[in-house]
DNA sequence: AGACTAACCTACCAAATACGTAGACTTTAC
DNA sequence: GTAAAGTCTACGTATTTGGTAGGTTAGTCT
């Protein structure tokens, strides 16, 4: 399950990309609109700064906006960043690999089932960014307001 | 990401697997064998009978043993039982689901994309079974001894 | 019947993680 | 220089995780 700090994440991001190219965006701001606890918010976008997905400008007419352009942020990245491993075990994990005591990995069947699920999944995550996030919302369809 | 009991429970699942039809076997020679420790897997076998996976005789010759054959029970459902949901967020979760304030599930790309992730994992998962974590190991290779 | 064996049950506990808050500090615009 | 905004350090509380302790109940064997 992705964390509540995970998912208050891509509440924001979403928020970031339909203002995206129109100058920062408040804390303040995104913490209203997408009913998110302000502070826990702060923490929760300089995390995603810092691993160079948004920037930030401060002073008046400061905010967040997002580092490049939606359509090159893979959902996986994020939820590496917010939440850690996708993987379901340590032993199949890509980007935080820890070697299983217990279980020689030639042999385990469980292994094998959990690099399958981690391929099926990443094909997934990795393909899709952060525009798809507000695909069919009917700002974007055709036939919306 | 498995919790441990989660992983203790498919060693200790895979270790019955190799003893089916081979009467009970005594929690103390699971723990034993796979390294589990053995109060915390008493409770661990016990949830899982009690979810009908295994079955259990008291006293003298005594032990756990699965209830039906090992090709039958599918991993998707060990892991409900042991760790809860399956999917990465509650509103897409066929067996916990809950519904999403702040998201129309209509119109939220989150949620496509993760039913999407549900939909994959899950084809893994319901068709992966328990026989499946001892094959590949050398006691199932024709070439092995 | 009595001794033994092994699962079952209730309760507890420590450490880690999740979720969130407080308040002072720094940088920038005007 | 002052107000606006993000940044930083620290803390706090609740829940989950990963166990442990010890007694109880139900079968088995002699």
């Amino acid at each position: 399950m992705l964390s509540k700090k995970a998912q208050y994440a891509f509440r924001a991001l979403s928020h970031l990309v339909d203002k995206f190219d129109q100058g920062p965006v408040l804390i303040s701001e995104i913490s209203k609109k997408k009913k998110i606890p302000l502070k826990f918010l702060e923490n929760i976008l300089l995390e995603m700064r810092k691993a160079g997905f948004l920037e930030s400008k401060k002073g008046k007419g400061g905010g967040y906006y997002l580092a490049k352009n939606p359509s090159k942020i893979p959902v996986a990245a994020i939820i590496r960043v917010v939440d850690g491993p996708i993987a379901m075990l340590p032993c199949v994990s890509l980007y935080f690999y820890e070697r299983c005591k217990n279980c020689d990995e030639k042999h385990c069947g469980l292994h094998d089932i959990m690099a399958g699920v981690r391929d099926a999944t990443l094909h997934i995550l990795e393909n899709k960014n952060l525009q798809d996030l507000v695909r069919n919302s009917s700002k974007n369809n055709i036939f919306g307001k």
